[in-house]
DNA sequence: ATAGAACGTGTAGCTTATACACAATTTATA
DNA sequence: TATAAATTGTGTATAAGCTACACGTTCTAT
């Protein structure tokens, strides 16, 4: 029976020197929004075995740092940006994932505002992907971007985090866009903008939008205020009945 | 900037060598369903720092062993059970969580009927704990059972996962009484049955229950067959206008 | 024979989701 | 400066699903 975890770790670094062989990685699927596409932000891989194909962004995990700073770390050296929406979603594991050697590397996605992030993408090798176009990727990295979207999918119908894709202040059409560009879906103008109004999501900045070759929408900005710490929480009217 | 994952493994041996000081483990929250109680199987720690506290199962990933077959490994182990639905959670993996050193875990749940399950728990120090009278735990357990626990929540009202934690033979009310105990409500008992029949999840066995001090139910199983693979896929009837 | 306990059933009101069309505003162009 | 093109802004009727709620029936225990 492995009862490794019950023991001290002077017992685990004599005994089980085996178990140190292993190496903790992060890998972060940065979401953007642009020209009414969702896109996501890669790197080339320089690893001889993925030549030339495209891969996430990602890093080794220090023996000194939190896991969760890991992914920080990586997100505020590749794009600069500090305060962002980042959730953790899978820990992938396979025994060969990496060919380098036995690397677990646990995936997160991100939500950033593009026009936030100017950055010297070329030098870096780093290239903004629409998401609907991307077949291959290094490594596991196609499954690992599957499972976040999947995740990303699920989460913006019940949670406010869309907002920290658009700028501060965005028309209905910007987010029905958005939605649709998540969802892979066409959705009916009028039943969504019921929907937002009535949630009370928004708040009407009494602006219109600039530099169209049309008729103008209003813009809005995230009701913000509505949801506890100012950022992500969610909105749920219905408690009861849980069993749907 | 961290490149590491971008070199090849003897590079990364011998200029990293600090990367490979982290250990990682699984654990699995192992919940099933008795007496009307949703419980999950705790054992004692063995670590002084922990004396006498309870714990969760788990165990350290083998270097040669994927990350979900050492999940499965540690839940036969302990339960002697093979065929067990189990998800994958969260990983955490704060410096500090562990005492004896540097280990990050990726936490599963699990759900089992218990009544499969017939081990001697004395003898391995292991107990079945109702889930709502833990208040504490050994490690960062409690926070891994809490987040399992709402994970298990969230799941069983779009996916028809649990009837895993029941006999192949049920009575609506158990399985009222399952709802019930995992989202710690009360239902109402028509509103209950009558969705039930609506979704075509269940198949009448017509068999009534036994030994019960009162007029019996009819017993149901699970109509597995409405499902893809015959397992835990879910149902969902619904595809249009995906915003909520 | 009776009390106690849980079973089995249906309806009305409310909320939410869906389908759908036309006039108004702005830009671009003839 | 008139017109076409594009997109904005708006409401209603129907369908589906959720919630609240009560009473007669069946079985066990005494």
């Amino acid at each position: 029976m492995g009862t490794a975890l019950q023991k001290t770790i002077q017992e685990l670094r004599s005994e089980n020197r085996e178990y140190f062989q292993i190496a903790c990685s992060v890998d972060c699927v940065i979401f953007g929004f642009d020209e009414n596409e969702l896109k996501v932000l890669l790197i080339k891989s320089d690893l001889e075995e993925f030549q030339d194909q495209w891969s996430l962004l990602g890093d080794l995990v220090k023996p000194d740092e939190n896991l969760d700073s890991a992914s920080y770390r990586v997100l505020k050296e590749r794009t600069g940006l500090d305060d962002v929406y980042l959730e953790q979603v899978h820990t992938f594991g396979d025994v060969n994932r990496h060919p380098a050697g036995r690397v677990i590397t646990t995936a997160w996605y991100s939500l950033i505002n593009i026009k936030d992030h100017q950055l010297d993408l070329e030098h870096n090798e780093l290239h903004w992907h629409p998401v609907n176009e991307i077949t291959t990727l290094a490594f596991d990295h196609k499954k690992i971007l599957d499972t976040c979207l999947k995740q990303l999918q699920s989460r913006i119908d019940e949670h406010p985090i869309v907002f920290n894709l658009l700028p501060e202040k965005f028309s209905l059409r910007e987010l029905q866009s958005l939605y649709e560009s998540i969802h892979a879906t066409k959705l009916d103008r009028r039943n969504f903008r019921k929907k937002f109004f009535l949630m009370d999501w928004l708040i009407d900045v009494n602006e219109l939008e600039q530099d169209v070759p049309h008729r103008p929408g209003k813009l809005y900005r995230f009701n913000a205020a509505k949801f506890s710490d100012g950022k992500v929480k969610e909105n749920k009217p219905k408690v009861e009945e849980a069993v749907h």
